[in-house]
DNA sequence: CAGTGAGCGAGCTTCCGCTTGACTT
């Protein structure tokens, strides 16, 4: 009988450890943190110390229970949550929930999930450490009083349904000030001047080399002055200087690294990278994929260097400790590696294959030598001129770690340079001033403000990619690509004879998958610095970790901490409740020159608008979105009246030579859409969204006529119509009412029948393949693989999960009846009860 | 999914961190 039980956060982690322990002990999970602040007047009762008021998560009731059940059958019970800061808390809450007492309960830590490590753990208990608990609670409380009282101001005085926060609002910040400096930015040109020489070697061969002038011209003139006087001077080598040059690995994985690596090399997005790690980690093919450490323990690193002098030889090993140089860093697992170095390859698909085939590189390659290269710097002197010519050559001449990992930058290149003497006449044979401009910054991709919050201490591994997620579906941010625009530049030749001038075209500023600020982000950004300055500085993180450390040793009363805090903080709340003007962003841009009324832009109740006329006015103002394609702040005024033009009331394309009713095309709550009719006509309006890739501007009135024939009936199949639509999730077929999506190179308005039952059947046989069993009896039940894999009953489009049952194949529908009935059950008593009202 | 936008007001929204399911067209 098992009289010890463990519990741990997560589950795969208890499986493990079951394995180390023997039959005298249970490892359960918890599933991480299982009690939340409650909702009501922020859980927190203020004026009685900020005591915090607590209940269990609806989605941890169930586990609750059990775990209740496995301490009454349990001698000694040892809390394993992990070793940091919300680790203890969870330890505490299970305390608390579970109504541990002191005789048999215990609180262990390791962050090594290897049997020495766990016996050392097991034979080494502590008590629950109260300030460290304590220190998270402020923590907690201080998230929950920001969070909730600025969302709250923001209601008020920008738009309902906004959100702010210590992690997000910091992060929005950060994208707006980079969208502004880019706005800003004025691009400067100036003129890079190259040179190919031709130099005899000192093997008696001509060879040439490619040059740059040790100083860029800032015009046209100035380039074309230097070469005149300088086209026939004397060229000689002035030195030739020889350098060793080396490159070290990077350290092993954390979240944020590993993030940045999967988004470069593999083009992951954060919350991909997260989910097939995951997949990974649940397998055991990875340690942990949440983790802020850099560290490698010592079991590990000595397989990675078996593992590298067996693959590659002593000269490739170099034992490397790392230390994270990260604030606010916690540690309480090591970075993210294989846990067997062996395993070249893991994962069920591609996806894992590749993220696994990274994380072992990357893990290798942190033990390995450096990469040694000699670098050649060759200088050119100008007889009649003190600026010179150079260029740089590089050699490998040992690999190291590149052997298994190219660092950020990509490969590096080989540049061979001829072998000259110092003092040797070399010809010119052609200059070359090519027109350059300055870049502004770069656009943050996901990783990239993962990166940047990482720095900042601003976040942890666990909330990177959920807090990229929010700041997108509360309309702050979007993800998108940008096509580049087309610029001139010159080009100035000299062949050694005559100068030629040339006029180039070039394309920039294109952006793949980039983050851009929305003009509500903007606004609310504006406003909380205004007004909450102190949150919204990028050391407010950091500097109240610094309270909560002095909370976890003791030195500090979390509550007073507190207390300090929101005096200050709830007086300016109030303060701006009641004085701060509403901010929406308004600018009036001008006159209508027809209407001689106002046009103003500013955030509206759904986004952005145009808005023509004010409320006093007596006809009733016009209002028109604005696409993402325009910026409040930039909007001028014969753009907003294109806008008005095009929107509104829409932009007419014509009629309709059925009905006669007139066709617009305009932006809707959800994205562009072509419209028959208006709201008023006695016939409803019909609507149509438009696809990808289609203009409000551009759009013509055939392909309006043509996006309003949807849903449209393709033909018969099997006696069932056919229907293709546009919908949600895109393009679809529908067909006794099941539905398939359209292929990316399939055209809504034109796939034919034919196509379209290729489609179905297509999807029937992907269905059929996943069917596991079916009764002749009732076929509303059947036994299947779903789409994410698990093996489900389904009946009446509900899905029940029976991963957990063995042999599936050979359930009897009876036995299917009773788990339906079973799990409806289950499934219902879950779900959080809403209030009803009416 | 849906075709709004003033202002009014009811009733809603919202935080950060720790975990994994559940999930639909």
């Amino acid at each position: 009988m098992s009289s010890n039980l463990i519990i741990v956060e997560s589950p795969a982690k208890a499986k493990t450890i079951e394995k180390f322990l023997g039959k005298d002990y249970k490892v359960k999970s918890s599933f991480g943190h299982i009690r939340n602040l409650v909702k009501k007047n922020f859980g927190i009762d203020i004026d009685n110390n900020y005591k915090p008021k607590y209940e269990v998560l609806a989605d941890k009731r169930e586990i609750v229970a059990e775990l209740r059940d496995e301490v009454k059958n349990s001698t000694s019970i040892l809390l394993a949550s992990d070793e940091d800061r919300e680790g203890e808390a969870i330890a505490w809450h299970l305390w608390e929930v579970l109504k541990l007492n002191k005789k048999n309960t215990k609180r262990i830590v390791f962050n090594e999930i290897t049997k020495p490590a766990i016996k050392k753990a097991v034979a080494n208990p502590r008590n629950i450490n109260l300030d460290l608990v304590n220190s998270q609670q402020a923590r907690r409380v201080l998230d929950r009083l920001v969070g909730f009282k600025l969302s709250a101001v923001l209601w008020k005085k920008v738009k309902s349904k906004l959100s702010a926060g210590r992690v997000q609002s910091v992060a929005v910040k950060l994208l707006v000030e980079r969208e502004r400096e880019i706005i800003d930015f004025k691009p400067v040109s100036s003129y890079k001047i190259t040179a190919i020489f031709e130099a005899v070697d000192i093997n008696g061969d001509v060879k040439k080399i490619e040059t740059e002038l040790s100083k860029r011209f800032d015009n046209e003139q100035e380039a074309v002055d230097f070469i005149n006087k300088t086209g026939k001077s004397l060229h000689t080598v002035k030195s030739i200087v020889k350098k060793p040059a080396k490159k070290s690995p990077s350290p092993p994985f954390t979240t944020s690294s590993l993030q940045q690596e999967a988004s470069r090399k593999l083009n992951f997005p954060v919350l991909k990278t997260m989910r097939v790690a995951q997949k990974l980690y649940e397998a055991g093919k990875i340690t942990y994929m949440r983790t802020d450490s850099v560290n490698l323990s010592e079991t590990s690193q000595k397989n990675i260097k078996e593992e590298i002098l067996k693959e590659f030889g002593n000269k490739y090993y170099k034992k490397r400790n790392y230390k994270t140089k990260v604030k606010g860093a916690q540690e309480a697992h090591e970075a993210i590696r294989p846990t067997y170095i062996k395993n070249k390859s893991a994962g069920k698909d591609n996806d894992e294959r590749r993220l696994y085939e990274l994380i072992r590189n990357r893990t290798i390659a942190s033990q390995m030598s450096n990469a040694e290269f000699e670098r050649t710097v060759i200088k050119i002197n100008i007889s009649n001129n003190e600026l010179y010519y150079s260029v740089v050559g590089e050699v490998l001449i040992f690999d190291g770690f590149l052997r298994v990992y190219s660092y950020a930058g990509g490969e590096r290149k080989t540049v061979f340079l001829p072998k000259l003497k110092v003092g040797q006449k070399v010809d010119l044979e052609q200059i070359d001033a090519i027109e350059k401009f300055t870049k502004h910054q770069p656009r943050y991709t996901e990783a990239s403000l993962v990166r940047k919050l990482e720095e900042l201490g601003i976040g942890r591994p666990s909330t990177y990619a959920p807090t990229i997620s929010t700041i997108q579906n509360r309309g702050y941010v979007i993800k998108e690509n940008r096509e580049g625009q087309e610029r001139e530049y010159i080009h100035i030749k000299y062949n050694n004879v005559k100068i030629k001038k040339y006029k180039k075209k070039e394309i920039f500023g294109a952006e793949k998958s980039k983050l851009f600020p929305t003009d509500v982000a903007m606004v609310v950004t504006d406003f909380l610095s205004d007004n909450f300055n102190n949150i919204m500085n990028y050391n407010f993180t950091a500097d109240v970790e610094k309270e909560f450390d002095d909370i976890a040793d003791g030195k500090l009363v979390w509550y007073e901490m507190i207390d300090k805090f929101y005096k200050d903080f709830h007086t300016k709340v109030e303060d701006t409740i009641k004085n701060a003007d509403r901010n929406t962003g308004e600018r009036i841009l001008g006159k209508d020159s027809k209407t001689g009324k106002q046009i103003m832009v500013r955030i509206g109740k759904y986004g952005p608008i145009v808005q023509l006329g004010v409320p006093e006015d007596k006809d009733k103002p016009i209002f028109a979105s604005i696409s993402k394609e325009y910026h409040i702040e930039t909007i001028n005024l014969k753009e907003a009246l294109g806008v008005l033009n095009n929107s509104s009331n829409g932009r007419l394309l014509g009629k309709d030579p059925k009905t006669g009713r007139e066709i617009y095309v305009r932006f809707a709550r959800y994205g562009a859409v072509v419209q028959i009719g208006k709201a008023g006509d006695k016939e409803k309006p019909k609507f149509a969204s438009l696809l990808k890739g289609m203009k409000i501007d551009k759009i013509t009135l055939e392909e309006a006529l043509e996006l309003l024939k949807l849903p449209r009936d393709v033909g018969m199949y099997e006696s069932k119509k056919v229907v293709v639509a546009i919908g949600r999730y895109g393009p679809y077929i529908r067909h006794d009412s099941k539905f398939t999506s359209l292929k990316k190179e399939d055209n809504p308005l034109t796939v034919s029948l034919e196509r379209a039952i290729i489609l179905i059947e297509q999807k029937r046989e992907k269905d059929r393949k996943n069917i596991i069993k079916e009764f002749k009896e009732d076929e509303t039940v059947k036994i299947i693989k779903d789409r994410w894999g698990r093996t489900c009953i389904v009946q009446n489009k509900k899905y029940y999960n029976i991963k957990d049952i063995k042999n599936p194949e050979k359930l009897t529908l009876k036995k299917c009846l009773a788990l339906i009935e079973k799990m409806s059950g289950g499934t219902n008593n879950k779900k959080p009860t809403r209030k009803k009202k009416k």
